[in-house]
DNA sequence: CGAGGAATCAAACGATCGTTTGAGCATACG
DNA sequence: CGTATGCTCAAACGATCGTTTGATTCCTCG
């Protein structure tokens, strides 16, 4: 019985493997030959396709960011500069698309490779995120800063940090984080955010 | 000139380089070439002394834990079950010790570490881990229970583990939290106390 | 059908890893 | 003094890593 992605293009299949293992192991944790066996490929279609290790890991990130940033700035937009808007509505523009990716096929593993990345580190990869990552936060915190507009620099600046820690370790999958087998799959994506909202919101606010 | 380390006995030169090169490197990043090289020893040594990597990786955790669970047993014991504790001195007991050990020596470090630990998705570590480290946070959840007894079960582990997500994103260092020139060591470390605090606080307590 | 570029393959390369070895050195004790 | 004992050292071992090579297969298009 072939893999489930046994139909898909070699680039696919990598790219697939590579989520899952860079997720499971870290990225120096997963060698290219566990990765290419796992894809069911030939050792050398990494180099023959990314042209290295490193450019496969690039391309890992940059599908899902591309995904996730996208989601995470139409909401955004939609939102932002609106009289009526609340802290809880910019959480979750920010919340809401993360856990559709983190529901939507491997894409709870990208977000514990997402993870492991902030955890390196790895001046390379920390630029690289930055690079693709820091406007997408940029905007987020001006926004935020529009809604605080009692709390300082520093202070605010703090906070989205603080913020950004507690989803990125909850969503990545360290907590007790469980959908019961009773409660459907849109239904507990509902709560998890409810939960995180009303957490963020709770310290973002705090007098 | 002679490394500060230079008169120190072989292991704790050892330990010092290690708890140092991994938080910068990772575990697997940092070679034992490296790291003996650094610490100004032979390479055979970390075998001689540890008799593995592995166990090297093993005694850098328990050194500084045995410091960090002790001072956070020690503090909590103080409170636990008081008529008049709240949930900032809860949070104190949890997050000075960790600053405290954060600012001594190469503890800053450590803290680096430990978030690297939770990134690894490791079994071995994470048994290690859940064996060194879990009934700390056993103990102070229960207290956290104490003090919200209006909260499920449910409810209650999914804040502390938000908080304990922001505080080791936080005090690992990947923020913008840094000192300025002007403002005294001890100082920084209150106020920082007091952001990670009421942002636990207002986090835990939300309705 | 046949040429030609794209893709795949087994095999090998050099580098680096953790670990082991066995000789050499030091210090302490009878 | 001689000899154990604890430690350090340079060197080598086998394994595994990312990458490269050159031949082979596949597929498309004139």
């Amino acid at each position: 019985m072939p893999s489930p992605q046994a139909a898909l293009p070699t680039k696919e299949r990598i790219l697939g493997a590579a989520e899952e293992l860079f997720a499971r192991h870290g990225f120096d944790g997963a060698s290219l030959r566990q990765l290419t066996a796992a894809a069911g490929v030939n050792l050398a279609a990494v180099n023959y396709h990314f042209g290295s290790k490193d450019r496969l890991i690039e391309e890992v990130f940059r599908r899902r960011l591309d995904q996730l940033n996208g989601r995470r700035m139409a909401a955004l937009k939609k939102i932002a500069g609106e009289p009526d808007t609340t802290i809880e509505d910019v959480l979750a523009a920010f919340i809401v698309p993360a856990l559709e990716l983190s529901h939507d096929g491997n894409g709870s593993l990208f977000m514990r490779v997402l993870a492991r990345a902030f955890a390196e580190h790895d001046d390379t990869l920390r630029k690289f995120l930055s690079d693709n990552y820091g406007h997408v936060m940029r905007q987020f915190t001006a926004e935020f800063a529009r809604l605080l507009p009692h709390l300082s620099k520093e202070e605010l600046y703090w906070r989205v940090d603080l913020v950004t820690g507690a989803l990125t370790h909850a969503m990545s999958g360290f907590g007790m984080i469980q959908r019961k087998s009773d409660v459907p799959e849109h239904r507990h994506r509902e709560q998890t955010a409810e939960h995180l909202i009303r957490f963020a919101a709770s310290g973002l606010k705090s007098s």
